[in-house]
RNA sequence: GCCUGGGUGGCGGAAUAGGCAGACGCAAGGGACUUAAAAUCCCUCGGGGCGCAAGCUCUGUACGAGUUCGAUUCUCGUCCCAGGCACCA
């Protein structure tokens, strides 16, 4: 159903668009490679190309049966390798430049899936996709070096006025970007030991410092001391702690000492230095300097161990006592014992004390990211390969661009879940070098399918393209994507991938574009009894079913007006019955009014008709200008609304027989109105309508009705009365009446009179046509 | 702890720029039509009080202050909910 709600919303805006003269290009594609589909086929003993074209032929069929307008000539299957065989050049291009590299390091793993997941694919230590916990393990697997482009992907978040601030705030996290100062500590024989710190202004307070247990010095500084053993048995045991549980800040925090001192640059302080689960090795240097007095984490190492506390910025209004603190002082203050640099406010010594660093060749200022290079090696076999091959004389060969695509086998035996077929196909693995033509073999990991879905809105551009990967002239007629719609599941997966991937295309020049997406509308869940819907939960709503009892307008009708797209929307029965009723009025309107209205042209002016005929002609207007301004900005629920209460106003205009040649013309107008303002949310029953009035069904999707402001403002207006702030009268006068004039027919109201017996007026305010607040 | 959103009837939700809170729909209650039902149509519908009555009146947008003639809307503080990040030095 959520599927059903995203294309729901983004077919209205294309219809809409259209009918407005734009060329629209709204595809459909398959992001068909990926784990489900390679399960799932693989328990119906089905292979995996089958099951997932059978599925692509499924889907495709209710999204027809949902009417949506997609331009089927530009689909798209990533798993069809005239799609993926450009996905390897790229990679071939990534890896020249250097934007691809393969490296040993602990990965994320999940057991169920038994592959590799990209940290983004990891959610609170669990695999996002079937929530079974993920373990560390080292394997040697291929990289995509997004953090080249993380200050750029940081940044470019604050020039992206399209995107929903939420989205923006996720993305700024994910990438984690801190500005701070990497340091030069000494070691007692002269080697360098350098930290990272954003505290440059507590350097003077710092009374030792702690590695991580994976930091190279970790197993070697304590070698020939007596703390040797000590030191080694921890390292050890905090290695094999688990990193979730390391990771916990309520984990105690535990270390222990190496024998070793270092130097403090900046006032030549020895101090001693630790070994200590609580630092990590992926962020800055792996090592930190401490200072328990104004980090809580080190103040509480520093009870710990009973290690000194000495303060460096001073409160406004106590003074510290490094005897009696119960906890580390992490405001900011004046700085204290911190030499030339006393006296100063801390935030204003900052840049300051990095300056003195830096000419003084003690450190220099850094900017560290949180955001990992993404590992893109997935062990399964339903993906695109992975273009290389390895050869025992020459190493790592990249696939000659002349020699791809590297073509998926699909005639393979596919029947064990969760483990790749792909290295036991011989045919597949075994190949000779391009380089030395010796016997070698192919990689046999494929690719994360997030890689295929960070490139394919530029493809639909081009789609029949086929000369390279994509044809530069047309991506640039169509980028950047005007508006993308979407999860927000996706927001630092999929969003922070394809911006990550169109950097690269446009460093490739394939692009004439920087940021791929220039407005982003994130879409709620579907809910249903309060959760998610999900088959595991048994409360899935079927489309199909929906579509057979009520029609797919009914389906659509309801999914964009129960809620505004952004929200999660609450899926009910009895609603969409009630959209289906308004539909049925809709469809009886016309069919009631159709034989009388034969061969007659639709108007919506006035022209010396009665009241009634006045208030529809302002009715129609109004809808119109109202229903066009709340496409605009996706308050689809509220447009929908509009229509519904022209409707109601059309039906009040009928209760009496309208016999005039002039009043059905306007009944006439008004209708053809509401066909069109209702066509791109529901134009099933639409077009048929149109075209039991005898009109032509090409017109209806083509054009949008204007409307005119004469008519939208209504010739008499009800004023708000107001004494002192309270409403206490309404009175009915003509559009844009002289102040006077109103204040004399307000003050000779009972009721005002009654409110303002002898009191003295002080003044009075007056917003035109809406309202008028007597003080006194 | 930090960063985003958000809190409005029984429910989903309205209220472009500070100006009649509750549009539209759902549910509920009452009525009309019908032999009956369905369908359809009409009326009522935030809470309290007064009135036989048309009506009158107080109160109300999480809570408390503030700005303003006027606050659902702006400012400050508090509480709660959802999402993201978090031993990130």
């Amino acid at each position: 159903m959520g599927h059903v709600r995203n294309y729901s919303i983004g077919d209205v805006i294309a219809r809409y668009k259209r009918m407005r003269g734009f060329n629209v290009l709204h595809p459909m594609g398959w992001d068909a490679f990926g784990m489900p589909a390679e399960n799932a086929a693989i328990e119906h003993g089905v292979q995996p190309a089958k099951w997932t074209y059978d599925n692509i032929a499924y889907m495709k069929k209710q999204l027809k049966r949902m009417g949506f307008s997609y331009d089927w000539r530009r689909e798209i299957a990533t798993c069809d390798v005239k799609y993926y065989k450009w996905e390897q050049w790229m990679f071939l291009k990534m890896y020249e430049r250097g934007l691809v590299y393969r490296k040993n390091a602990p990965v994320n793993y999940c057991v169920k899936c038994q592959t590799v997941l990209a940290n983004e694919q990891v959610e609170k230590g669990m695999c996002w996709r079937c929530g079974e916990e993920v373990i560390q393990k080292d394997l040697t697997q291929w990289f995509f070096a997004i953090t080249k482009y993380a200050d750029e992907l940081y940044d470019f978040c604050d020039r992206l006025p399209g995107w929903p601030e939420n989205v923006l705030a996720m993305q700024k996290n994910w990438i984690g970007k801190s500005y701070g100062v990497e340091v030069d500590f000494t070691t007692e024989n002269g080697a360098p030991l350098t930290i990272f710190t954003t505290r440059p202004d507590t350097l003077y307070g710092v009374t030792f410092m702690v590695l991580a247990p994976e930091h190279p010095l970790s197993s070697t500084l304590s070698k020939g001391t007596s703390y040797e053993r000590d030191v080694l048995s921890f390292v050890e045991k905090a290695k094999r702690q688990d990193r979730s549980f390391r990771g916990e800040s309520s984990t105690r925090k535990e270390g222990v000492f190496t024998g070793r001192y270092a130097i403090n640059p900046v006032n030549g302080m020895k101090i001693p230095i630790f070994v200590g689960n609580f630092v990590l090795m992926e962020y800055g240097t792996g090592a930190i300097m401490s200072v328990p007095a104004h980090d809580q984490r080190d103040f509480e190492f520093a009870k710990e161990y009973d290690l000194p506390i000495i303060v460096t910025i001073s409160p406004h209004d106590r003074v510290l006592n490094p005897q009696n603190m119960e906890e580390a002082y992490e405001g900011d203050g004046v700085i204290v014992n911190s030499g030339q640099f006393n006296g100063m406010n801390n935030r204003e010594a900052i840049p300051l004390i990095i300056n003195y660093l830096e000419e003084k060749k003690y450190g220099k200022g850094t900017v560290n990211y949180r955001l990992k290079d993404w590992g893109i090696s997935r062990q399964r076999y339903w993906g695109a390969p992975i273009p290389i091959i390895y050869c025992d004389e020459c190493g790592v060969v990249p696939v000659p661009y002349e020699d791809l695509p590297v073509v998926l086998p699909l005639d393979l035996e596919v029947t064990v879940v969760g483990k790749s077929h792909l290295p036991e196909c011989k045919e597949f693995v075994n190949v000779s070098c391009p380089k030395c033509k010796r016997p070698a073999k192919r990689e046999t990991d494929t690719m994360d399918t997030f890689v295929e879905s960070s490139w394919y809105f530029l493809k639909y551009t081009c789609a029949d393209y086929d000369e390279g990967p994509l044809d530069k002239e047309k991506v640039d007629y169509w980028m950047p994507v005007d508006q993308y719609i979407g999860g927000i599941e996706h927001a630092v997966l999929h969003l922070l991938y394809a911006r990550f991937f169109n950097r690269v295309l446009n460093d490739l020049g394939f692009v004439g574009v920087r940021e791929p997406f220039k407005n982003l509308l994130t879409q709620g869940m579907v809910i249903k009894d309060g959760a998610k819907m999900s088959k595991s939960k048994g409360n899935v709503v079927d489309p199909d079913y929906l579509i057979e009892r009520y029609g797919a307008d009914t389906v659509r009708l309801f999914c964009l007006f129960a809620s505004p797209p952004e929200k999660d929307l609450d899926w009910s029965d009895r609603g969409v019955e009630g959209s289906y009723r308004f539909l049925q009025r809709v469809w009886r309107l016309v069919i009631e009014q159709s034989a009388s209205l034969k061969d007659l042209k639709g108007i919506v002016e006035l022209q010396e008709m009665d009241d009634d005929a006045g208030l529809l002609v302002h009715l129609i207007h109004k809808t119109i200008k109202k229903v066009t301004e709340d496409i605009e900005r996706f308050h689809l629920n509220t447009a929908i609304a509009r229509i519904m209460e022209l409707v109601n106003g059309i039906y009040r205009y009928i209760e009496r027989e309208r016999t005039q040649q002039k009043e059905k013309d306007l009944l006439r107008g008004s209708i053809e109105v509401v066909l069109h303002l209702l066509f791109p949310f529901v134009p099933h029953i639409t077009t048929e309508l149109w075209e039991r009035l005898g009109k032509d069904i090409r017109e209806i999707g083509s054009t949008w009705p204007g409307y005119n402001e004469k008519y939208v403002q209504e010739e008499k207006v009800t004023i708000a009365v107001q004494i002192n702030g309270k409403l206490r009268d309404t009175c009915e006068v003509v559009r844009d009446i002289d102040e006077g004039l109103l204040k004399e027919i307000v003050f000779s109201r009972d009721k005002v009179k009654h409110y303002i017996p002898d009191r003295q007026i002080k003044k009075t305010i007056i917003i035109p046509n809406r309202l008028i607040n007597i003080v006194c």
